[in-house]
DNA sequence: TCCTATAGTTTCCTTAAGGTTACCTTATTA
DNA sequence: TAATAAGGTAACCTTAAGGAAACTATAGGA
């Protein structure tokens, strides 16, 4: 259970963190992280093409990297069928799975200000 | 209450966050943001100096735009006082004191969890 | 007279993240 | 024969974030 990739590994030995805190933000930070994970911590277990529908607009080339950078650091499963065609599925490991309050923390404070932004979103929108 | 700079905007307009989550997590992602909410949050006011001798590495520049970024955003409080050499006090908004909960949480988890991640480090470190 | 402290701004440069496009593999099916 | 499914790699490009260095203003003190 000691899964980090390389680059978080660099960050905590250079002592690029001012805080354990960071740690927990730069797992979570890239485009699509909180919401791959949301959604396996949610659903549980995902083939690669059903996450992709997921988000429409996401790049073949992106998924693989964001979800190779979250399992590098130990928050998500690979699981591989050698079978033809290829069939890999995704989970959370007990790492990823332990994150999950906070981004439900995260959901729920996004909802709930989110109104406070769409005022001024409101106002300042020329589509009316 | 209705602060938001630009560019939050923007990506609310657009549909760039897939989730209201994604909202919560660009207000805090920036290379020194958390940091500078969580010092808000506990020590309550700080002069821009203070906050710069708190991150000995941080550049007169960056540490203005991260502030500002915040300020626009409605996080962070901006007081000037029309004195010189001049004075300009940081606070938290009451939006800001909502976001400490959040990033204590992931205090918490970082604290709990870097030691997974420092078995790794030992491993790997070539210092020792 | 020059230096220091305060809180900035401006210009330029570097790097990393994300994205686009094209390619690969192998069995099945039209 | 060609297309489709699945999951993936490699080469390249673009943009934004962060940082370095030099500049501004003004009062007070050595």
């Amino acid at each position: 259970m000691g899964d980090v990739r390389e680059e978080t590994l660099k960050k905590i030995k250079n002592g690029q963190f001012n805080c354990e805190k960071e740690l927990t933000l730069s797992l979570i930070s890239g485009k699509w992280k909180i919401t791959i994970i949301y959604y396996l911590g949610t659903d549980g277990t995902l083939r690669f093409n059903e996450i992709r529908r997921l988000f429409p607009k996401i790049t073949h080339k992106v998924l693989t990297t964001q979800l190779r950078e979250l399992e590098e650091d130990g928050i998500v499963n690979r699981q591989v069928y050698p079978e033809v065609p290829p069939k890999v599925e995704y989970s959370l490991t007990k790492r990823g799975e332990s994150l999950m309050p906070i981004i439900h923390h995260m959901y729920d404070w996004g909802k709930e200000h989110i109104h406070s932004f769409a005022n001024a979103v409101e106002k300042n929108t020329p589509i009316s």
